[in-house]
DNA sequence: CAACGGTTTGACGTTAACGTAAGCTCGTGG
DNA sequence: CCACGAGCTTACGTTAACGTCAAACCGTTG
């Protein structure tokens, strides 16, 4: 299949975003199954459209950065509230993962420093002090 | 107990180190068991010194970042490798997991962002364009 | 027509990271 | 002396996030 007329640039098949982002179909079901995603019907079969891709790359994103679904599933919450949301609400909500994520920045610098630290450490000669007996 | 003598800033209970780092003592034993800590013992009661409350920190530190008790062990030896690790094998691991921190880095911009911009368009008002039927 | 590839819905299996409960040992204090 | 709290081990329970069949339903292609 593989969208074989060209036209629909617009359709994919569960198959199609498996291959494209490297995941399973299986996980895809899951996904929706868990609310994440919900792509249209044709009979039985899925058929999703560019929003459900990009909540897609939403939720890998999400699963890279070591979300749950759980709270990827909030997470897409506040892209799609389409101010059906009381607005103060949304940003209360956007304000707090904004600290956690701006927290787990600061955790990531620091790792990342250390971890320069180290290479430095690792590529220069030892400093020569008591640097037997170990 | 907790340290009665004020002797010891080297020496701590298990329960000393669940309670200040918020976790249970359950999970401390656990990471033993997956050996990223290795307290000594009196009899068969564990003691913990500076070291490995070190490793404590980077352990929970590991886990905010959404990594795997399993990468977090890895990770730890990046920074115990006295030298008993050829130097260019070490240094290619750190690039490696530094490599993979900046993307998560990336990942973590791009969310920042993504979200500031929600925020924004929260408080800003709607820009009246086909904004009815739903 | 019959096989084949793709899809669907169950339903059970698996791994990680602990939680929880049971049963035993110590050291201490009323 | 005996209860009590703290710690230990062993072992089973739990949740998340899928993996892995199984059985059945299309659509089409040789």
């Amino acid at each position: 299949m593989t969208r074989q007329h060209s036209e629909n640039q617009d359709l994919f098949a569960i198959a199609d975003l498996a291959k494209e982002f490297g995941i399973s179909t299986r996980a895809i079901r899951f996904y929706e199954a868990k609310g994440l995603l919900s792509p249209e019907r044709v009979g039985a079969t899925r058929v999703f459209r560019r929003r459900d891709r990009a909540r897609l790359i939403l939720i890998l994103r999400g699963k890279r950065l070591g979300f749950s679904l759980r709270d990827i599933s909030d997470y897409l919450s506040l892209y799609d509230a389409d101010r059906s949301q009381q607005v103060h609400l949304l940003v209360g909500k956007v304000e707090e993962r904004l600290a956690s994520l701006e927290r787990q920045r600061d955790d990531l610098e620091t790792t990342i420093a250390e971890l320069k630290e180290i290479r430095e450490l690792a590529v220069a000669p030892p400093t020569r002090s008591r640097s037997q007996a170990g």
